[in-house]
DNA sequence: TCATTGATTTCA
DNA sequence: GAAATCAATGAT
């Protein structure tokens, strides 16, 4: 096994998002218990960016994004889905990275859905949890970048910032 | 394509 | 306190 570092966190959200297609979130205890792909992610800038919540500023529930990298930010939209976010970058910036799809599931909603994730998670700490944390399989992926979903009311420029990525491949 | 859904945020 | 908002899904 091989927990990854908070280091990796630290960097940018662009960056870790690149990354982490490929890898493997870990459920141990607390959710239901397996490894799961990660198949395709969006990066959220924070303050510079319009699309994330955290920059409208800082409110109790975006918060969790303002702590260093590696922390989970979970919530939930439209009254059905949680959503699951890895924190990146420092203390103070509050850049996170959306993980919008794993292997076997489709959708954002259905990642926590099928994972057992609860509300419980956010702000989980994944370089020190006992019952969740990501491991690089150093599985290297093809991926596709494209814009993000469902951020149309940020506008420009954000609207088309190459800021999701896929596995190329499809996974099943 | 459209209605549903409920935590969070914002306004009075 | 009450109303509007929303990084989606599933049924139609």
């Amino acid at each position: 096994m091989s927990r990854i570092i908070r280091e990796f966190f630290l960097s940018d959200a662009v960056s870790v998002a690149r990354l982490l297609p490929g890898m493997d979130i870990v459920m141990a205890d607390g959710g239901i218990p397996g490894h799961y792909m990660i198949t395709e992610t969006e990066a959220y800038l924070g303050d510079n960016d319009k699309a994330c919540h955290a920059s409208k500023g800082r409110t109790k529930r975006t918060e969790v994004m303002y702590l260093e990298g590696g922390h989970l930010y979970i919530y939930f939209v439209y009254g059905m889905h949680w959503m699951m976010n890895i924190v990146t970058g420092p203390m103070g910036s509050p850049q996170a990275v959306l993980i919008r799809g794993v292997a076997s599931y489709c959708g954002p909603g259905r990642v926590t859905k099928g994972m057992g994730i609860d509300r419980s998670f956010n702000g989980e700490d994944l370089t020190t949890s006992p019952r969740v944390w990501v491991e690089d399989k150093g599985y290297k992926p093809g991926l596709t970048t494209g814009p993000r979903i469902g951020i149309n009311y940020a506008g420009e420029p954000w609207v088309s910032k190459p800021w999701r990525f896929k596995i190329t491949e499809k996974q099943l």
